[in-house]
DNA sequence: GACGGTGCAGAAAACGTTTACGGAGAAGCC
DNA sequence: GGCTTCTCCGTAAACGTTTTCTGCACCGTC
């Protein structure tokens, strides 16, 4: 209220205004507002104490137009109302604000019309980079990107061109952590319940399921092999049917957290208890992991680490930055209340839904 | 592959380079691609063909910087890891694009600097208006955003300017509709667990609260109302004080649903059980709520129509749109399995921590 | 047949920056 | 002291659009 005395008709301080108060030209305004170092510090005084006194900053649009550089990274994810893309996108633009970046996100929500339309919007907007979490995506990535010259990052596994960079992940360390540990309370009968497998992330996490049994010396039997959604009601509707079916394993391994929560509430429902009747490990260990009843056993990929890797690949690609090793993101097992050992008689379970009491 | 046939120089087209093909001026093209309907069909013909061979898009930031509209919407929310935002954000989303707009996400994660830096962002891409569903923004907005003659919208109860408007909610429908739930269930000792204070829209939904238990003629206990701060630490944290003390309510009712998860945390670890021993009451209905053990009773108010009316306002403020009614945006509950009768001396779980049946 | 009106395309001026370029002054060298 | 070299500022040309304004052609009217 009484900031705003001098500057009352301050709907249009564009660099000229700043120049004429400062008594320099606009190129110094430039100049100094971009931290040039060949101008004088006495000049540079004066700037700076014009563009407070009018309250003055750039224009992003003109900026943006002239130097051919956006300063905005796309994200494209598979659908935000997914409580790991939140986290991500958290992450994500808390680092690219620090490299001076912001971001503009885009959710595909698994529709093709809506995949087009945001790659679309991407170019429209002339974004410097973009990362991409989703699928069904690479080849118009491959086609357009790659004519407008835009670095693409895939987390994870995406196709490698000169134009594009896969960030890894080691979902192998942590999914055997995750058998070891089911062998190890005495679960031989385990199935996985996967993303969409058309997904690289998901059947990424589903081979690295299968690898991990063999090397426990189990079984993987392919009526154990479901394919999920990733979402809340497709975990659950994959347990439904799964409890259908005339044998049970003693624990299921889920290619995400959501999908383990819909199991959890398909148990619910069923009168079925976790972990006495049924064992269950998710993926991605997102903060509500901690809070679901029981708390849950997971495997935790930091979307801080993901989010680290992709905007430093980013920058690299970019020139702005050295490149940075390249290790894989890391996995490791989370152990909380929905692991526990085998009833000896799993299926009796099914008939009496009795419970058990609460493990601590 | 085959498509890039003859647009294999194609990182450069601009409105020039369709001009050119299409053998007219780019004032034409400018006029056929914005749908001016003065031009000659045969001419706009010629136009779209060159637009399609060249894979033209129209370079956003120069249309913005000379048309001085961005088409791009603020969209300022407290915290994107609740999972209720994200549900806003793709409503919010959704519809804008289907106007012809993009939006641009700030999240202030309760936190000054990066609520001052959320609202710069904004000025700097020009928006050309802004939502907003958080708080301690207020004077920066009137300040600011006054001066840039950017419409806002607060989603709820924010000031009233003719720069800004407010969507309101009916709160008191829905939290009536708890507490007379609750009543009729024979619970009389009723606690609230609100969000921030400073928040208009937790305030008012803890004076709802308050005004809905004095029509059920019930007294609210001032150590019964606490302050949380809508995430599930929060919950968990009050909840865990909250048994701290001598005497308990029998049902609690939340300001959010993450509050409730949190606070369900809580009860698991205490060993106490819901509903048995506390009955529970939400609000929002985020999906999620669908999903927890047992399903959580709350209070339903559609993102999608609070997404909805921002837009409307922010249209109709821009003069795009006519003005629509400003009915408030209606709250009802739902019941599921987190509320029952309590029981007659709910003192006598705090020891036993034993179970009786699951309802259903 | 001259004249005013109308319809529609093109020329050109913005929009607010960055940056290549030229030039003025100071400093260094012989 | 004159020459070159170096600093650092200002002028002006971009960047890719939209939009105003001008002008041409065509039409109907008297």
């Amino acid at each position: 209220m009484s900031r705003s005395t001098k500057s009352a008709a301050s709907s249009k301080i564009d660099i000229r205004g700043v120049a004429a108060r400062a008594r320099v030209s606009i190129a110094t305004v430039s100049r100094t507002i971009n931290h040039v170092p060949t101008v004088d510090p006495a000049l540079a005084k004066r700037v700076w104490k014009a563009v407070k006194e009018l309250n003055y900053f750039p224009n992003t649009q003109a900026r943006a137009l002239v130097s051919g550089r956006s300063r905005l990274f796309g994200l494209i994810v598979s659908e935000i109302t997914n409580p790991f893309f939140p986290e991500l996108i958290q992450q994500f633009e808390a680092i690219a604000v620090q490299h001076g970046y912001e971001i503009l996100l885009g959710s595909t929500s698994y529709d093709a019309a809506k995949t087009e339309q945001c790659v679309r919007r991407m170019l429209e907007r002339k974004v410097d980079g973009v990362a991409v979490m989703t699928f069904g995506i690479e080849e118009l990535l491959l086609n357009r990107f790659e004519e407008g010259d835009i670095p693409t990052v895939f987390i994870d596994l995406g196709p490698s061109t000169p134009h594009s960079r896969t960030i890894s992940v080691d979902y192998q360390q942590g999914i055997t952590e995750a058998i070891q540990h089911l062998a190890a309370l005495g679960h031989r009968d385990i199935a996985f319940l996967s993303g969409p497998l058309r997904m690289h992330s998901a059947q990424a996490r589903s081979d690295a399921f299968a690898r991990a049994m063999q090397q426990a010396g189990l079984v993987t039997r392919p009526e154990w092999m479901l394919e999920g959604t990733h979402t809340l009601d497709g975990g659950r509707d994959a347990m439904q049917r799964m409890l259908k079916t005339r044998r049970w394993p003693t624990a299921i391994v889920c290619s995400n957290d959501v999908t383990a929560i819909g199991v959890q509430h398909a148990l619910f429902d069923a009168r079925l208890r976790v972990p006495e009747d049924f064992s269950l490990v998710g993926f991605d260990d997102i903060h509500l992991a901690e809070y679901t009843i029981p708390p849950l056993t997971t495997v935790r990929m930091a979307s801080e680490d993901l989010a680290h890797a992709a905007i430093g690949t980013l920058l690299e690609m970019l020139g702005t930055a050295e490149a940075a090793a390249g290790t894989p993101v890391p996995t490791h097992l989370i152990v909380r209340q929905t692991t526990g050992s085998p009833r000896t008689n799993a299926t009796a379970a099914r008939a009496t839904g009795r419970k058990s009491p609460v493990k601590h």
